[in-house]
DNA sequence: GTAACTGGTTACATTTCGGTAATCGGTTAC
DNA sequence: GTAACCGATTACCGAAATGTAACCAGTTAC
């Protein structure tokens, strides 16, 4: 998918994919903040990720060199995470979109995904007969 | 899921969702470009689009005010796109996000999903018997 | 002997996303 | 009568993302 999808060219397309998945920015801001996690920590850190999908975007991050994996062969094993400078670079080259984000989270403005179930008002209009 | 499921409180998830969709960015690109843009010359400039997509990106920036729909109630009908004041404030907020990824991009940084079926070498390591 | 510790992996189920093809509505052109 | 026009919507399908739960390894503590 990487390149034979690139439909439109845009070349912001790789790096919104590296960023999107659920989870990931929250990722990246712990890492910005901490300098270095260990697994559980990050687990601990970000609320109801599962082991699972934190490891693909963990091992996502590190394949595309913007963290990298410490790995002690202690018993029982001790695993950190940090940051490359690519890394701490895509992060803050989000901050356009943080400070804008803070501002319209100021002004009320919420993500309208369009489930209907969520509308509780039950009045729409009618259609007259 | 607009709220619910703001599991880390990140001020950018929303933002994030609203662009993240495929084509998204390039439609707020054309958009930008452009000005105005009718449904069917949409369809022409996002490469390989379907009208299923193209419609629920747009309803989608619709409901969340980042864009206009006109509609002329001619026949055949006419409908115009067009991006409001927010819609154009959160393609302007990506302008970091897209100076790191031309740079990134010369330096020949592609995105690594992860698919396995690309790389095409066959050799791997053997685990000893 | 068995539970806990850490950092995962695996199999499986469910949810969401995106793609394809058919269809609609009202009018005009053939 | 029927095809084209435009802007969609709908039903259906397969793929991809995400969630859940069980399990693994090697050592220590009980």
């Amino acid at each position: 998918m990487a390149d034979a999808d690139n439909h439109t060219n845009c070349p912001m397309d790789p790096l919104l994919r590296a960023v999107t998945g659920r989870w990931t920015t929250y990722i990246l801001w712990r890492l910005v903040q901490e300098g270095s996690l260990r697994f559980g920590e990050l687990m601990g850190l970000v609320p109801s990720i599962s082991a699972k999908v934190l490891a693909d975007r963990l091992r996502m991050l590190e394949r595309n060199d913007l963290l990298i994996r410490t790995q002690k062969d202690t018993i029982p094993p001790e695993v950190s995470y940090e940051l490359t400078e690519d890394g701490k670079a895509l992060h803050a080259s989000l901050k356009g979109l943080h400070l804008i984000a803070l501002d319209w989270r100021a002004r009320g403005w919420q993500l309208d995904e369009g489930f209907p179930e969520t509308t509780d008002s039950g009045v729409r209009e009618q259609e007259p007969a």
